[in-house]
DNA sequence: CTGAAAGCGCTTACAG
DNA sequence: CTGAAAGCGCTTACAG
């Protein structure tokens, strides 16, 4: 049986302050927010007052005045997924600095309780909003809001939007560069699902690097499957099989490194001797534990997060951030692929 | 050089739908809440004009009166860990029902960073805290706050607060429950950190059970070691060399399985067929991806967060809540420890 | 059924 | 240097 609701332990209001300090309100406001117009003992006064009391001002009066609330709303679209996590820190952090407090949805990928959640955060009015996508390709835009929007991770596909993303392209550049610097000649791409737009950007970005150097790309064409160690282990299998002379794997992902590693090892291969192997995600847990430790690349999703809010602060403050914006990743070296050869 | 702030696009006020139905401010309120003395046709006139001015009550206004915020805090200490986000996941699932936002901050294991964001949410007027732990061992209380405060994962040390924690014990009594269910009589126990409760507890589960059951714990006393692969293959090799007989694993962790997993493999024992091997945590992406995949435990954390979050409310509604709350895990069977065998 | 008034907790011109 | 008053955007008794 439900009992009345608890004695509501009722903050102290400045009221209650001002009472105490034996000033008004509005003096006690002035001596707490630091206004030149106060004498000292009076302010000093008020601040026992306020100390004694407990007294913390009631943000929500005080933003009503102001207009604005000092929250941003995050969306994110996969909280389990080790993406969104990173960037959502990096946002977190960045509006820390900035004394701005985070409003956390969960929309799961689901169109309807994105609109539901943008409701009540717009009600709750939010500076402006952060959307963190599950996986990198474009999604659809909200449209005009009454606050600004960043779309992070995921961009949107209107491009009078602002969005900011992981260079793909890029990460697949870092690595088949740092293959060819090993002295890797004959190289096979195994990567995961081709529904992925990042999977054909990493891949991308290596055949780009390794076709202007005349490097060797065995099979000739890419291999795709799913973002798996499973993969991992069926799709190297099948590459030492049919060309028992590759000298590097570049991985799609971790997961799909760590699979590699694995029948690697099993068939006698010397990793990174006979066979260089590199991930891509840098995702710590499987990286680091890999034998031997893999070589990855790490999009530095906590500054993508960083700089969404950067992008964000801008647009409430009425500087334009329109368009996409890019994070460049960068190569994290291990074992997997060796010291490095010169040439 | 920043152009000035943006034309704001003033959200549209109450009194501005008011205006446009041709009705005071207070009937286009009781309108729009539902309230019965309102004509219909008056009602449908209010309507029409919050929709054509896609109307938003300010919820900082509507909170400011009621005295309530409809935002509950939630502060984390490993926002990048698994363990806090699934608990985070489950506490803003509940708390979205309830139409309740979740503010986040992560501390990061920080006290200082704690009470500077204990003091921003305060001032939020939040309506009540969650604050996550990064591992399950006691924490300090925040003591008497102006709001309910619910301790997840990681309790309070103090029995007068409110705390919601997974049973450990249970989940080690669980998975030798289920050894013995496999048929297996020579088990060896290989955990991580002894710093950490969760090791000691899930061991003691487990002892309970075997010695209960004279199963032969082999060797005698725990290994303890650290929560990586790396030590699940060291320990399974110490394991393996000094009792060739041993038929079966605990791990305290599926990190630790993993490895565990792979020193089986190489030195020729068939799992489960020679050794069962059990992990714990039921981290899917090693689990699921293991060979065989690894029976683990559940600790049901999203479970968990959900129920931090009803203890939240129904302290927020004055019902009393104090003391430590238990969410039992589960057992998630898999081929590592193969098909049931009765007996 | 409708509206004028008070008030939630604050800040900020504006007078003294 | 201090305080009375207006107002941020809403809701809720209280009169009409």
């Amino acid at each position: 049986m439900p009992r009345k609701p608890e004695q509501k332990r009722k903050q102290a209001t400045l009221a209650d302050v001002a009472q105490m300090a034996g000033v008004s309100i509005a003096t006690a406001s002035k001596a707490l927010n630091g206004r030149s117009q106060v004498k000292a003992e009076t302010r000093a006064r008020v601040f026992e007052a306020a100390e004694k009391l407990k007294f913390s001002p009631n943000a929500m009066a005080q933003n009503l005045l102001t207009g604005r609330s000092g929250t941003i709303g995050l969306v994110t679209h996969d909280l389990d997924g080790r993406f969104s996590i990173p960037t959502l820190m990096g946002a977190e952090d960045a509006a820390g600095h900035g004394r701005t407090s985070v409003l956390l949805c969960d929309a799961r990928g689901d169109a309807l309780r994105e609109r539901y959640h943008l409701q009540a955060l717009l009600g709750r009015r939010v500076d402006g909003l952060i959307v963190v996508g599950a996986r990198p390709d474009p999604r659809s835009s909200l449209g005009t809001l009454p606050v600004p929007v960043v779309y992070a991770y995921a961009p949107s596909t209107d491009p009078r939007d602002t969005s900011i993303v992981t260079d793909n392209v890029a990460g697949g550049r870092l690595v088949a560069e740092h293959m060819l610097a090993c002295g890797r000649r004959r190289i096979a791409l195994v990567t995961g699902d081709p529904e992925y737009g990042a999977a054909h950007d990493r891949v991308a970005g290596a055949r780009e690097v390794l076709d202007r150097d005349g490097a060797e790309v065995v099979p000739s064409e890419p291999l795709y499957g799913t973002w798996s160690e499973e993969w991992g282990r069926t799709a190297a299998g099948l590459v030492i099989n049919q060309h028992p002379d590759v000298d590097g794997i570049i991985c799609g992902s971790d997961q799909i490194a760590r699979g590699v590693l694995d029948t690697l090892r099993e068939s006698g291969r010397k990793v990174p001797d006979d066979v260089a192997v590199t991930g891509h995600d840098n995702w710590e847990i499987l990286a680091v534990n890999a034998r031997p430790q893999l070589t990855s690349v790490d999009m530095r999703l906590e500054e993508l997060g960083r700089q969404a809010a950067e992008l964000l602060f801008a647009a409430i403050d009425g500087r334009t951030t329109k368009g996409g914006h890019v994070v460049t990743p960068r190569l994290v070296p291990r074992a997997s692929t060796g010291p490095r050869v010169s040439g």
